[in-house]
DNA sequence: TTTCGTGCAAATTGTTTGCAATAGA
DNA sequence: TCTATTGCAAACAATTTGCACGAAA
């Protein structure tokens, strides 16, 4: 299930943050490019069409900001350049499997998503995030 | 087997390029800081003092350029912030597995360094690139 | 002697911050 | 009304580029 751009007003309002043009852009943006990678400069091109008024580019970064505190949104420094923006999907989970003690630690798959993505950008290798394991060393077994 | 300051000083003499201090001197300070991952900054600082003459930024990056051009070094953009900057180790990779059709890709294994850098940042789990294969759907396949 | 490489300074790119004006609750 | 949020401009950080001089070959 994803995130609509409702969605994200509404946690805005109930932590009695204000809905403004600018922000209210910048979700609806978000919420219709969902698989998408987008950087700060596209996120404001397209909030500044939808918005149809003048919005700034430290607009666009505060409020990804506050969407990125509150975990409905990621960034990433792909490669070089500039960082990318995508909202959070539901959390998926990648298994991190500690090949000392057997121990498994969950991460959110989104974490592993800028690799997958560039693998799949370079090699045309869809990475299938969920039939794999990360084996290492977990933390205590490292000591 | 670890890349010596004078294995790089002789590939940059062999493609006729000219030895001079700083280039010297920031090949020295890469191959006497073999496993740290170091920022353009930090290169600049080292090969200052090393060299006793000024050395500009602009040279380090250009030095830089030069050596990843050949293969020597590599960087990536962990994280935010300046890139980090080590050589290139023996090609460890890593591969992708294709579940249709079993085909295998190699890809550099620092292709993945920035998630597995985020990973151990993050759950403190280190993770062993080399014991994992990705599974998922090569570019034939998926057609 | 002939270029290549340098230092310097200025330009670029991506992101952040200070501040007075404005608009949301 | 009251103050969070904005646009603007300027500051920043990381990296790149133009250029004339100096030094490797």
């Amino acid at each position: 299930m994803h995130l609509s751009a409702d969605d994200l007003v509404k946690t805005l309002r109930e932590r009695s943050l204000r809905i403004t043009k600018a922000r209210r852009a910048i979700c609806e943006v978000l919420a219709t490019s969902h698989e998408e990678h987008m950087s700060a400069a596209d996120i404001l091109e397209r909030a500044r069409v939808r918005a149809g008024v003048a919005i700034d580019q430290s607009t666009v970064y505060r409020t990804l900001d506050v969407l990125e505190e509150f975990g409905y949104l990621h960034h990433v420094h792909l490669g070089h350049g500039a960082g990318v923006y995508h909202l959070s999907e539901e959390s998926d989970h990648q298994h991190l499997v500690c090949e000392h003690c057997g121990t498994s630690v969950e991460i959110p798959l989104e974490e592993l998503a800028p690799v997958l993505a560039s693998v799949t950008a370079r090699y045309g290798f869809v990475a299938e995030g969920v039939h794999f394991a990360l084996v290492g060393t977990c933390e205590s077994c490292a000591k």
